[in-house]
DNA sequence: CTGATGACGGTGC
DNA sequence: GGCACCGCCATCA
């Protein structure tokens, strides 16, 4: 992960602002937050993640991938950290460890919150 | 510059 | 429902 400085570029700050706005005790997968985020890869949004500090204060546990699974690292324990942050917000998971995407699901940010970050709400449609 | 890698997603079998 | 392959593009050696 290299501590490097990467959070210069600009699809990188997008994309942890975009997690931001997840609010408690929802969920967003990679893909929901590239598409917002503007990436045209959702690789990206896991690349972003992989490069974020120890102590940030961008709520990446709420981010998980399109099966509603906490996605398999190198560090396990940083998985269980993630499963045990999402319980304490309320969200449950099933015996073979998944979210209910259907019901913890994030709607995405509002029209006007687009618009005021500089992104292209039309090719979106809000959810 | 070239090549490898990666917290993913969608499709096909 | 699960597994294998391909594509995607920023970052690093």
């Amino acid at each position: 992960m290299t501590k490097s400085d990467h959070q210069t570029k600009p699809i990188y700050q997008q994309i942890y602002t975009v997690v931001k706005e997840i609010p408690v005790g929802r969920v967003a997968t990679y893909g929901q937050i590239g598409h917002v985020a503007g990436c045209s890869t959702p690789r990206m949004v896991g690349y972003a993640m992989a490069g974020l500090p120890k102590g940030t204060d961008v709520p990446w546990h709420r981010v998980i991938n399109a099966a509603g699974k906490i996605s398999p690292r190198g560090n396990p324990i940083s998985s269980e950290i993630q499963r045990q942050l999402l319980q304490e917000e309320g969200i449950t998971f099933t015996k073979s460890g998944n979210v209910n995407l259907n019901t913890y699901r994030w709607s995405g940010p509002t029209w006007e919150w687009l618009v005021e970050h500089g992104l292209d709400p039309e090719g979106l449609i809000n959810r």
